[in-house]
DNA sequence: TGAAACATTGCAGATTATGAAAAATCCCCC
DNA sequence: GGGGGATTTTTCATAATCTGCAATGTTTCA
């Protein structure tokens, strides 16, 4: 019946789930933002969209995943992205491009992005899961970085030292950008950030 | 009836409570590192050391929180240390010698140590939380830093970029103390991240 | 169109977590 | 030594999280 059935090739099973998903993260986020993250149950938010909680369960596999949203850096995207950069380029200011593409990316969905901050800033609990969103996304990092620094992982502990400075970095740039209400590009923040950790982290 | 009632000045009733919580984390770290965290419940814990599992939860707020234990690297402590180094030292060596205290004090108590990291290797998923045993240690070293180096908290972002890397750098060198069995002395591998740290991460 | 594939749902049940009040234990002081 | 007050532990009740399973619709594709 649709003239244009999709700008995307999915069918509309697929995007009937994506909708469904993106609707919960939203709900999820709107909510926990106005009552805090106690006051919401599961069942409030699968209400909201209207679907079942166990609907909500076969998305999520709890309350605190949907607020992360899947949308969030993923260990494949992280990894593709940094594979991205030439081999020559020292792994630290690989790891700095990386984030700048994953900046653009935050940027292009600021009200989510920043709704999200708020709302972990908001409930400190959350906080850790934003770190890496998982071990296993820095885990993917780790590897990548070991393989282009051309070490084996789990010997010097160099890939898995400047893969959690380079997240830190990121998450540092990351809640400064939230904090100054969006103000200054995420970018110049990322850079700052990698810059210091550059310089050997020297008092300021 | 005891000729010597107590080593400590504690009483018997304080004395108990440290034993049950001493015993409460050492039975969760046992109990999972046999079944696995989703092997385990409170309830199976708390049988093993023969009290109810509303007791547990007057000890520990989650199963997780019995595993980390709370002799760990408490806000307080790790603030206390780091207030102990000189103001005119930099503040990343000055992290660097906090480090230094707390990894004795973790080679005080190897065993329950290694078996505590194992247990954090085989499940992942408690790993975000080891960073820092939540967000609120890590806040407290930030604003001891921010302090240390003279400036406004969330501001410039360098107390927080430190001290993330700086605790990343001991997480790292723990990991890989576990990693060898501690035939390394841990104070070694903490020295070798902060120097990486300090050179700015170059490629190995 | 018809059958296979898949998504959603309701339900039962295990587990986690918290509050309130009763029961047991400990501590201090007489 | 022994009792009164404080504290801890337990019991009981209850809410919320999360997982299988089977039933019921949709969607897809041949």
């Amino acid at each position: 019946m649709t003239i244009v059935d999709s700008a995307d090739e999915l069918g509309r099973r697929d995007r009937k789930k994506l909708e469904t998903r993106a609707a919960l993260e939203r709900a999820a986020l709107t909510l926990v933002a106005e009552r805090g993250l106690a006051g919401v149950t599961v069942e409030d938010i699968a209400e909201a969209v209207d679907v079942s909680s166990r609907t909500f369960f076969n998305y999520f596999p709890s309350k605190e995943d949907a607020l992360i949203g899947r949308n969030q850096f993923t260990a494949a995207e992280l990894r593709e992205k940094l594979e991205a950069v030439p081999p020559e380029v020292p792994v630290l200011e690989a790891l700095r491009r990386m984030a700048r593409a994953e900046a653009e990316h935050v940027q292009e969905q600021q009200e989510q992005w920043l709704l999200r901050l708020k709302v972990f800033e908001q409930n400190p609990s959350l906080l850790p899961r934003l770190v890496a969103s998982g071990t296993e996304t820095e885990r993917a990092v780790t590897e990548a970085v070991a393989r282009r620094a051309g070490v084996e992982p789990g010997t010097t502990g160099y890939p898995e030292l400047v893969t959690a400075a380079g997240l830190a970095a990121f998450r540092v740039a990351m809640m400064r950008w939230s904090a100054a209400g969006a103000r200054r590009p995420l970018a110049g923040l990322v850079d700052e950030a990698f810059a210091q950790l550059a310089a050997g982290l020297p008092n300021p």
